[in-house]
RNA sequence: CGGGAUGUAGCGCAGUCCGGUAGCGCACCACGUUCGGGACGUGGGGGUCGCAGGUUCAAAUCCUGUCAUCCCGACCA
């Protein structure tokens, strides 16, 4: 078999973008930073986006829309909250364009008398829709989420990972009282973690930001950290508790039982399109693209295999049913019936592409009342009887689901130590993985290290409740805190 | 935004040093043989060489600018 991908230990980024482009999963657009995703890609991040939803139908919230152009002066409302973004908003500040000969240009005439900032994120326009929404303490909660795109002028971009645009759903709460609006953003928290785990089968680990590491405009930043295959850090998800910093900027009051009026509480959580690219870098391997199948777009895939007219006939009435029994089964079944390909060729395709399981049919399985069954994600073949086939596919569906969730459980407890010496720190971050550590909880010693190892506070872990010292600057320490280099 | 590399057919590349009117592999189209791990033969179609200037009788090739991509930094809920 051709060679198309570079060994993960090669090249780790030349890997991950190999892996991108032979799964036709995403491609660069025109525009700098920006992708354009491909169906495989897409139908990818909607079957995450599905799942999802549910979960957030599931926890009592309902779906809105807000607008796409921010007024600059909504953006600034909030100190800290601008001060985050000022530096990657994309603005517009013309309404049209006029000829000049041959071309175009910006027409100075239309200049807006109030720039408008494509959202880098949606608190500020959609907390100056709550002020009009929220009176009374009835009013409250208001539970929405969004599926959206937003745009930050990143300098630096990757597929999936960080793009100039990318996809992605905020939810924005609003609350009457602190324990209620910290409740909510710990329980989507949990609910980010269940689907990484669950769907995604990529383990993570949770806790909050540092100050530093913290969303402009947040109290507290709950995030869930995964792990990738090159030891590297992936923030995969926030769920903010935003206090009253939004309610205060944005004037949004309401009358409590007292009779009092006081300012609302608010949370907000998202996570993005850069879960695709945490998937592919959990469970892909030199041969491209695997996906868990619970995410996956089509899950078994059926490759009739015949050299006669008389044998296409013989297989395709062998495998024809074989459908229609495994949709029943509720499995997602492709019968990759096109005469333009050999079956190796569909072989090495569907690999790339990362289905899970492929049946090959051919008239050898016919005579036998067999078929074979291919794993993706160990590459294990196996000979099965044809009666059955529903009960066996969905089993072992499970079982991938599972091991691949295991393996790569696995992995990451292997990255996972503590260390306590920061000489011994410097040595073990070099390898890779998670660190946990103990911290003086100061930004200076925070920063030194990150200037002196490029490791960052990931987040501060519930896993260790144990005080100790400081490795760096020998200081009390309430607990471990977890460092890793990351995306 | 700094350092390095790259940009030539849908994809991957050679040609650039030393200027002379564009080539290879894959893919695509036709026909035939093939078909259980990316088939083969024969014939065929497709490119103003990223873009814009400049030098020259002549530019993919030299010069200047610009845009984009990748890697390393800086930056990054």
């Amino acid at each position: 078999m051709a060679k198309k991908i570079t060994n993960r230990s090669e090249d780790y980024s030349q890997w991950y973008l190999d892996v991108v482009k032979e799964a036709k999963l995403a491609d660069h657009s025109p525009v700098r930073g920006c992708m354009i995703i491909r169906p495989n890609g897409f139908s990818l991040w909607e079957n995450m986006k599905r799942a999802l939803d549910q979960m957030f139908k599931e926890t009592g919230h309902e779906n809105a829309y807000f607008p796409l152009f921010i007024p600059k002066s909504f953006l600034s409302k909030e100190a800290q909250h601008v001060e985050g973004f000022a530096k990657e908003c994309a603005v517009v500040t013309h309404s049209r364009l006029r000829s000049i000969d041959g071309g175009v240009e910006v027409d100075p005439e239309s200049r807006l008398d109030e720039e408008l900032i494509v959202r880098p994120t949606s608190e500020t326009i959609i907390w100056d829709a709550y002020r009009d929404w929220i009176q009374s303490y009835r009013d409250l909660p208001i539970l929405i989420n969004q599926w959206a795109n937003v745009v930050r002028w990143e300098m630096r971009t990757r597929l999936f990972l960080r793009t100039m645009e990318f996809l992605w759903q905020e939810g924005h709460t609003a609350h009457a009282t602190k324990s209620e609006a910290v409740e909510e953003a710990e329980k989507m928290l949990q609910v980010y973690k269940t689907f990484a785990e669950e769907y995604m089968a990529m383990p993570v680990k949770t806790g909050v930001k540092t100050a530093s590491e913290r969303f402009a405009g947040a109290v507290d930043t709950y995030c869930i950290e995964a792990l990738m295959q090159d030891g590297k850090a992936l923030q995969a998800g926030t769920s903010h508790f935003l206090g009253q910093n939004f309610a205060k900027a944005f004037d949004v009051r309401f009358q409590d039982r007292d009779g009092e009026h006081k300012l609302v509480w608010a949370t907000s959580w998202g996570v993005s399109t850069r879960l695709v690219g945490g998937l592919i870098m959990t469970h892909s391997d030199d041969n491209g693209l695997v996906i868990p199948p619970k995410l996956a777009p089509v899950q078994v895939v059926i490759v009739p295999i015949w050299r006669s007219d008389d044998e296409q006939q013989e297989v395709m009435e062998y495998a024809t049913p074989i459908v229609q029994e495994l949709k029943e089964a509720g499995v997602s079944v492709k019968l990759d019936d096109r005469d333009n390909y050999k079956p190796g060729w569909k072989f090495a395709e569907h690999e790339v592409q990362g289905i899970p399981i492929r049946i090959a049919v051919g008239p050898r399985d016919v005579k036998n009342g067999n078929l074979e069954i291919a794993r993706r994600d160990t590459l294990e073949k196996e000979i099965v009887t044809r009666s059955g086939i529903a009960d066996r596919i969905t089993g072992l569906l499970e079982t991938i689901q599972q091991e691949l969730f295991q393996r790569a459980k696995e992995r990451m407890d292997n990255q996972t130590r503590n260390v306590d010496s920061y000489e011994e720190f410097k040595k073990e971050i070099e390898r890779g993985g998670f660190i946990y550590a103990h911290w003086d909880g100061t930004d200076e010693t925070e920063s030194r290290i990150k200037e002196e190892t490029k490791a960052t506070i990931r987040c501060i872990s519930d896993e260790f409740d144990q005080p100790g010292t400081c490795m760096v600057s020998g200081k009390p320490s309430r607990r471990r805190v977890l460092f890793a280099r990351s995306y």
